[in-house]
DNA sequence: CGTAAACTTGAGAAATTTCAACCTGCGTGG
DNA sequence: CCACGCAGGTTGAAATTTCTCAAGTTTACG
């Protein structure tokens, strides 16, 4: 399937073959993580970075009465928290949601890889779009009922998985419980239920156990109100940096 | 009251004068932006970076059916969009509140500042700030009612606006309509109206015109479950960066 | 086969929205 | 100086969304 990490930057950069080799190094030394495992805690200092080559991990906060909100996804490619060493201390929590295969970086390596130009760029690009993806959750949860809520995190996240080669067509593995997408969503687990009855009956989202499909992607888009911009995926010419470009197949 | 600016950066990194001094520096050439103007807009290419120094500034997006969510406040010292040039292009819009004074910085200067050990540090550390503050604002439209995430919000720019001395104690100016702030807590004017009311009735706040006092921060603090972590204005060891420290004052 | 976690469903309660009206202060043109 | 108009604020009542509680049902797996 190809290295996750290295096809994410790609997005972010033109990056050399030379590049490619740096990143790829980078991801030897991995290590399997089981599910429902924090890789830290809020109050923690962090000390090493956290990639994520397979798997599925999430950032949370827990609130003092026990309710649980899950603030982003991270999907194979994603850096967990590339300069969180600057805050003193972590104001949230990553936890595994299934079985992970992570590199851990140390603080070393990432000044190496950041005195790349290339490489510097790309992961600050990925910084951005972390960014801009919490905005949009603030706007979906914001504005968004329940429904079309749902179907912009289902179209989401068939986008990012495609993009770093973990889906396939219009169908991708969704290692969610309903209670952990209601966490998402800032809802009830049997609201998050009866949400879904709903999409499946409109045949948007086609749903058996963790396998998820979407049957027409225009559509659920449509429904959703999903503009994907946030993700900022699509190459631009200010995107890739130097002014020099090759020529590139379209 | 002092450059609000340099204030906020002496949060995120130990200045030397020097560094004050260069930050003073870019702060002239100020200019005044009339309320309700947007600087940039979903679209566009940014070129220059926005500086607030007096005056309040949100980011949002608008959606198809012309809704609109606000998903972050810029107060005195904040700085608009640091390295969205990375990004082709905005995902989202940035426009005055009230009446504002901004500088604009140009690329070359921001350069120049992120060429400085300390500042960059700073940059970053603000950067950082505007993350956990996004994810905390998620946390608090997904699992607060209406009235503690409306406290919620008044304690936190009580506490912002008081790290840039533009608070009087307990009390600041609140350039917000009833639309603006349901705007950001993703409900109805409506509803804003009577969750302020309670507020009020439960003297949790005092609100006449754009005047507002917080009687009691502490009890406000616990009705919101408000947990200031996640502002990083606290001094820590860590923060300041170089391993040779000064001897300071507790 | 038994058990626990995940999923599903129903019914009543609570939070929030919608629609519609009315009030207030304030600036502007007559 | 007054009347008008308008943005912002306030209130009521009914509709809708979402929650809570409580009880099944299904699934995964030792």
């Amino acid at each position: 399937m190809g290295n996750p990490f290295v096809r994410k930057l790609g997005y972010g950069a033109r990056l050399t073959d030379a590049d490619r080799e740096i990143l790829e190094a980078v991801c030897t030394r991995t290590r399997l993580v089981r599910a429902h495992t924090d890789l830290i805690q809020e109050g923690d200092n962090p000390r090493n970075v956290h990639l994520l080559l397979e798997g599925f991990v999430c950032r949370y906060k827990v609130l003092h009465d026990g309710k649980r909100q899950i603030v982003a996804f991270f999907v194979p490619g994603d850096i967990c928290d590339l300069h969180v060493h600057i805050l003193g201390e972590m104001d949230h929590s990553i936890g595994t949601l299934v079985d992970s295969l992570m590199v851990e970086i140390d603080p070393s390596t990432v000044e190496a890889l950041t005195s790349n130009p290339r490489i510097n760029r790309a992961l600050w690009w990925g910084t951005l779009v972390d960014e801009g993806t919490l905005r949009e959750w603030l706007v979906n949860m914001g504005q968004r009922p329940a429904d079309q809520q749902m179907g912009h995190i289902f179209c989401e996240l068939l986008l990012r998985l495609q993009a770093v080669g973990r889906a396939e067509g219009d169908r991708f593995t969704l290692p969610l419980t309903q209670q952990e997408l209601a966490d998402t969503m800032g809802v009830t687990v049997v609201h998050v239920n009866r949400v879904l009855k709903h999409l499946r009956r409109e045949g948007l989202v086609e749903l058996n156990g963790r396998e998820i499909r979407i049957p027409d992607v225009r559509r659920l888009r449509t429904f959703s109100d999903f503009e994907p911009n946030y993700l900022h995926l699509r190459e631009t010419d200010r995107d890739k940096g130097p002014a020099v470009r090759e020529k590139v197949p379209v």
